[in-house]
DNA sequence: CTCAATTTACATACATGCATGTATGTCTGT
DNA sequence: ACAGACATACATGCATGTATGTAAATTGAG
């Protein structure tokens, strides 16, 4: 076949991820082959080979892909006072699961890591950096708690750091639940009262 | 090597549902070996082969052992009044929560089952019981919430169905997040402010 | 601008190892 | 004597990694 322009090449190189995405979601990472990636990309191994090292390496460039959500949100939570308590974290949420049934891509890539791939030494090398966004997730959630006017607001049998424990492990649940059967509830329309209650279970009556 | 009587064979069956917890733990379903798993054991693939069809089986059969929790449990939600709204659920979470520190065998299996698989179609037939008990808990919990006295004690902005949902994302996310890292969190310490809040969300006030 | 020289972007072919499945051997309780 | 409970040996396929081929795209000198 014959050599492709930069621009085309760029191109394999993305149809590959995209692929990837796909093949990963079917089959599992341990199961997907680099031969079903590429023929699934219209190419061959050896154009898989060229632009990546390994499965390992495909796998990286294919997380590198989505925008690890929420942390860049996260990380400036205004500072300014809130007319309900909890508002602009509130916010956050409801972003971030629009954007898991809104975007198909970081839907695919989500479903992958939560349901599709074992979280054993090697693939966890690669979700390292993901790992450290959801550390720093964590610890700024807890400062946003600790706030004089946010731990004023927090019911009284909770501290910071279980606030922001509590609001992570529903949004864990929410996420895992979903994606692993988006028809058993309606994400979109019933988000709304179970964040209702979950914020509602934060605050001081 | 000589053979061995009934009991002694029963206890290298044992022996290798045990190795199949801790190799799979260890290196994940789909890249543990079916060699390793009869060293671990102290026996060769032939025992293996002898006491199980393939991995598949071996798999299934290591998830027989462990009761799929709850959910006897659930089916028997007593009926009488209780004297705080959803207490009797309220124990039925803590106590599955206990039993997840407390029962080494059951943790292994359920981090194997939340972080060591991949859900693709062959693993999917092995865990239909299991995705067969969750709903039959869903549709449980989702009754125990539906009765009068239940019922009435809900927050006006939920609905059975919800409410049942909401216990479910919020226990799945604990269970997801603790089996990941146990030492981000004390769950037997922390569960109990946690679960206060969820069901403080879920009663009306 | 032109044309060879070189590099790019793959396809093809090959070597290797490894996990599986099965067939066969073997010793020993019963 | 027979069947149970394994160990051992063998055949097979498959996924990976690498080496090699190749045609076009790009580059640089004149």
């Amino acid at each position: 076949m014959a050599r492709k322009t930069k621009s085309e090449a760029e191109a394999t190189r993305d149809e590959l991820l995209c692929a990837a995405e796909r093949v990963f979601l079917e089959r599992g990472v341990a199961r997907a082959t680099l031969e079903q990636i590429a023929a699934d990309a219209g190419v061959t191994r050896g154009a898989l080979y060229w632009h990546f090292e390994n499965k390992a390496d495909l796998f990286k460039a294919m997380l590198d892909r989505v925008q690890m959500p929420m942390v860049e949100l996260v990380e400036r939570l205004p500072e300014e006072p809130e007319e309900r308590p909890f508002e602009a974290l509130r916010h956050l949420c409801e972003r971030s699961l629009r954007n898991l049934t809104t975007d198909p891509q970081y839907r695919r890539v989500y479903t992958i890591l939560q349901h599709r791939c074992e979280r054993v030494t090697e693939v966890e090398a690669c979700l390292r950096p993901h790992a450290e966004n959801l550390a720093r997730i964590l610890s700024s959630v807890e400062g946003y708690f600790g706030r004089p006017a946010n731990r004023e607001a927090l019911h009284p049998g909770l501290t910071p750091r279980l606030a922001a424990r509590t609001v992570h492990v529903f949004m864990q649940g929410l996420y895992h639940d979903w994606l692993r059967d988006p028809a058993a509830f309606d994400l979109a329309a019933d988000s709304r009262p179970m964040l209702d209650a979950l914020f509602r279970s934060l605050a001081r009556r």
